[in-house]
DNA sequence: GTCTATAGCCGGATAGAC
DNA sequence: GTCTATCCGGCTATAGAC
C-alpha cells in the first residue's frame, strides 16, 4: 500500500465528505437544500479551519468567520446551531470518520500506521484542530474522545501483539508501552505538516523512514 | 542519570525559576520589590497556565486571572504589561531556560533525552503551553522559536553522527531524519502527561523504555 | 502596592426585511 | 436563503482613590 493506493479506494473527495457532515448534523442546519448546503459548509468548515489554526477556535470571532467566508453573520446561523455546537461537530465527525476507516485494516501493525497517516494527510486540517482544540471540550465530549483514542491505541496493541506471538516482535516492551510511543510519532505528520512540507519529505518516504525506526531502531545488530 | 540527580544537579525551585524571571522583564513589572514581585509572580503565571490548559490563552480573560489569582484586574497590570507580553516573556524565558540547560549536556544520545525529558517535566506547564501556543505567535516570536527548535533538533543531529561514526548507530537512517522521529516521543512526556500519570508510569520508567525503543525497534534480530 | 470605577470596544446571538 | 440592524454582556486597559 502507498497513498495512491489508499487515496483510490476511499475516493475522499470533498463533496463526499461533506455531504456525509450534512447528512449527520441535518438536525443543526436550518438550509434543507443540500446541494447549496454542501457547497456552503465546506467554505465555512474550511475557513473555521484556516482561522482556528492561526489562533485558536474559541479567539476566532464569527465576525471574523463571516468575514472570510463572505458570508454573513445572520447567514452563518443558518448552516451552524451555534459556535461552541459547531467545533463539536467537527470532533464528532472525525472521530466517526477515522474510526470508520480504522475498522477497515487488516491488522497487520505496517497497515495500520500507513492508514492512519494516510488518513491524516487527507484530513489534516480536521486532524490539526481535533488535537489542539481537544483540551476546549465538555467533560462529556472528552469522555467520547478519550475513547476514541484509546481505541486507536487498541489497533496498534492488538497488532504488536500479534507480531509477538508470531515471534516477529521481541518481547522487551509490552505491547502497550511500545504502541504509546508509537502513536506520537504518527501525530507529527499533521501536527508538524509545515515541517515535512519545507524539508520536501513526501508522505511515502515519511511511512517508510517510520516504519525503519520502529521496526529496527537505531543501534547495529553487532551491538545487539 | 536518573531525575532525581537530575532534579539535585540543577535545582529548579520555584523561587530562582520565578526570581530569573524578575530580572529577565524588570522593564515589563511595575513592582520594584523582588521579594513581593516574585512571589505574585509565581501567582499570577500559575494559574495563567492553569486556565491557558482548560481553555486557551486567547480566550482567557484577565477577569479570570483576576478571580483565580485574587488579584484585582488593576493589580495585575502592575506585573504584566499587557495580555499578550505575557504571553510572549512565557515563551521567551522557557527558550531562554531550555537552551541554557540543553548546553550542558555531555552531548551524547541518552544523555540529551534524558536532559529533555526531565527538564520538560519540572517545567511542565511551560512546555504545554509553549507548545500549545506556538501558532498564535507575531512573525518574528514564531522565527525565534523555531530557531529554538531546530537548536534542539541540531543537539539530537549532533549525537546521532557521532554514534554513526562510532559505529555504535547504523546509517540506514540520517541523523537527521532520525531526529525527527525522536523528538515527538520527547514531546509526548508534556503533552499528554495525563496519560502516563493515569498509567502510572514514572519518568524513569519512561526514559527507560524510549531509549529501549530507539535503541533497538521492535524488530527481532533473527528476522534483521 | 492594591483597589474600585469606568471608558470604549468587540463578542455571540437573533429579529425581521427582502 | 441571505442580509442588515440591534441587543446586551464581556472584554482589555487605564485613571485615580487609598
Amino acid at each position: 500500500m502507498n497513498f495512491k493506493s489508499f487515496s483510490k479506494q476511499f475516493k475522499l473527495t470533498n463533496n463526499q465528505l461533506f455531504s456525509e457532515y450534512f447528512d449527520l448534523f441535518t438536525d443543526s442546519i436550518a438550509i434543507k437544500n443540500k446541494k447549496i448546503a454542501v457547497r456552503k459548509l465546506k467554505i465555512i468548515i474550511s475557513a473555521t479551519f484556516k482561522l482556528s489554526a492561526s489562533q485558536s477556535f474559541a479567539s476566532m470571532s464569527l465576525r471574523q468567520l463571516s468575514e472570510e467566508t463572505h458570508i454573513s453573520m445572520g447567514g452563518l446561523y443558518a448552516y451552524i446551531k451555534n459556535k461552541q455546537h459547531l467545533s463539536l461537530t467537527l470532533q464528532r465527525f472525525l472521530n466517526h470518520y477515522g474510526q470508520k476507516v480504522l475498522s477497515q485494516t487488516d491488522g497487520g501493525l505496517e497497515n495500520i500506521i500507513r492508514t492512519h497517516v494516510y488518513l491524516s494527510e487527507i484530513l489534516q486540517p480536521w486532524f490539526f484542530f481535533a488535537f489542539m482544540e481537544s483540551k476546549n471540550l465538555t467533560k462529556p465530549m472528552k469522555q467520547y474522545a478519550i475513547k476514541s483514542e484509546l481505541l486507536t491505541e487498541a489497533y496498534l496493541v492488538t497488532a504488536i501483539e500479534k507480531g509477538q506471538i508470531q515471534g516477529k516482535y521481541k518481547k522487551t516492551l509490552s505491547a502497550q508501552v511500545a504502541a504509546s510511543h508509537i502513536k506520537p510519532l504518527l501525530h507529527d505528520w499533521y501536527l508538524k505538516r509545515w515541517k515535512y512540507r519545507q524539508r520536501k519529505i513526501n508522505i511515502d518516504d515519511f511511512c517508510q523512514s517510520m516504519l525503519i525506526f520502529i521496526n529496527d531502531g537505531l543501534k547495529c545488530s553487532k551491538h545487539n
